[in-house]
DNA sequence: GATTATATTTTGACACTGTCAAGATCTGTT
DNA sequence: AACAGATCTTGACAGTGTCAAAATATAATC
C-alpha cells in the first residue's frame, strides 16, 4: 500500500528466493526479530514494531509464526546452532591440549558467549519459553542434544580424572552446568555488576570444579 | 461506589488500624500481590488485576508505589526477609555440627526455599528488577547485606578448610553462590524437569563444591 | 489464456496492559 | 466551620497479542 510494492515487484535481484509478495518474510522476520532481542532484550519485541519494522502489517507474522512464542522458539534454536558453533566445538577439536586446559578453555568460551550475547542467552534459557511459553519440539530437541553433548563430555574428563568420579556423569553434568549457567545470569541479569572480574571468576570456577591434582 | 462502603465504614472491627477509606491499603496490596505472584509470577501480576482483587480502582495503588517497579521491589524486599529467616539462620545457629554438615544444610535450605516459592525467587534474582526495571535504594541494601552475611561466612569457611583457600573470599563467595543460584533457576525455570532429583543434586552440588578431605 | 485454488497480506476489532491528569471525597488540624 | 492534605475515582492515551473476515497476489488446472 505504501512504498512497499514500488521496487522488488517483477525485479528478481535478490540472491536467495524472492517469493509472493514480500520475499522470504520469514528469514526476514527472523533476522529483524534477533535484531531487535539483541537491542532491548525479549521485553523489546512487540510483534507489531517487528511488522513494522520489516515493512508489513500487523498480523502477517502471524502466517509464519502462529505465536510469538513459536517466533521467539525460533530465534532460540539459532542461538543453539550459534552457541554450538563458538562453544560446542572446543571439547572435540583441540587435540593438543589436556583435559584441564580444555575444560579451562570451554568455562571461558560459554561465559564469554554469555557476556557477548546476553539477550539471546536469556532467551535460550529463561523462563519466558522454558516456564511461561512452551518449548518447540524442534527447540527442544536442539537443546536436548545440547546438553546430551556436554553430558558426554563430562564422562569422558570423568574417566581422565579431570572431575570427580564421586558422582555420575549425569549429576556431574548437572552441577558443573549450573555453575556457568549460575554465573551468566548473576551477570546477564544485572546482580553481579563487576564485568571486570569475569575471566578470573571464571578461572576461579574452573578451580573449584575441576579435581584437585 | 460498589460495596465498599457499605460495611467497614464506621464499624472499627479490624484488628489493626483500618486508616481513611480503605484501611492500610499499602499492606493489603502487598499481601495480595504477594498472592498473585506466587500463583501465576511476575508475568500474572498486573496493577489493574491487583486493584480489583483488593477492591479499588485502578489507579488507586499509584498513592502508595510510583510504579508497578516500586511494588515488585517491595515484594522482593519481603522476600528477601523470609529467606533470611530460614536459610540465613543456618550458619550462626547451629553449635554443635561443624562447618562441612552446616554447609551441606545450607545448600540444601537454599535450593528447598528457591523450589517452594520459585515465583518469589525469580522476582528476587530476576531480570525484571535488576535490569529491565530498576532496585529500589532500600532493596539493594537488603540484598547488599543478604551477599555480605554469605560472603563472610565464607571467609569463615575457608579458614575452616571446609572451602578452598585457593582463591580469595569474594570470589570463592561468588562461585558458589553462582553453583546454588544456577541450579536454581535451572528447576525453577523449566530447564531441569526432574525435580525428584533435586536432594541428589544438592548433595552432588555440595560434594564438588567442598575441599576433599 | 482464463479460471479456480491456495498462499499471503491487510483492515477492523477486542480485551488487555501501565500510567498520567483532573476531579471527587474523606480525614485531621486549625 | 474552614481549610489543607491525604486518599481514591473517572477518563483518557498509547501500547500490547491475536482473532475473524476481507482483499490480493501467486500457482495450478483446464
Amino acid at each position: 500500500m505504501s512504498d512497499k510494492n514500488t521496487a522488488p515487484d517483477s525485479s528478481d535481484n535478490s540472491p536467495a528466493k524472492k517469493n509472493y509478495h514480500h520475499g522470504d518474510l520469514y528469514q526476514s522476520l527472523l533476522k529483524s526479530a534477533t535484531e531487535m532481542i539483541g537491542e532491548g532484550g525479549v521485553a523489546a519485541l512487540s510483534m507489531r514494531k517487528l511488522a513494522d519494522r520489516v515493512g508489513v502489517s500487523r498480523t502477517a507474522p502471524y502466517h509464519h509464526f502462529k505465536d510469538k512464542n513459536e517466533l521467539l522458539c525460533a530465534i532460540a534454536e539459532q542461538g543453539f546452532a550459534d552457541q554450538e558453533q563458538i562453544v560446542g566445538m572446543i571439547p572435540a577439536h583441540n587435540k593438543t591440549l589436556d583435559g584441564r586446559a580444555l575444560f579451562a578453555l570451554y568455562v571461558q568460551a560459554y561465559i564469554q558467549f554469555a557476556d557477548k550475547n546476553p539477550q539471546q542467552y536469556d532467551l535460550m534459557f529463561g523462563r519466558d519459553i522454558w516456564k511461561n511459553g512452551c518449548p518447540t519440539p524442534s527447540l527442544t530437541e536442539v537443546s536436548r542434544r545440547s546438553f546430551q553433548r556436554w553430558l558426554s563430555w563430562v564422562e569422558t574428563l570423568q574417566q581422565q580424572g579431570v572431575l570427580s568420579n564421586n558422582d555420575s556423569a549425569l549429576r556431574t553434568a548437572q552441577i558443573t552446568w549450573a555453575t556457568l549457567h549460575g554465573l551468566c545470569r548473576l551477570i546477564n541479569d544485572g546482580i553481579y555488576t563487576e564485568r571486570s572480574n569475569l575471566e578470573e571468576m571464571s578461572r576461579t570456577a574452573v578451580r573449584m570444579l575441576l579435581t584437585t591434582q
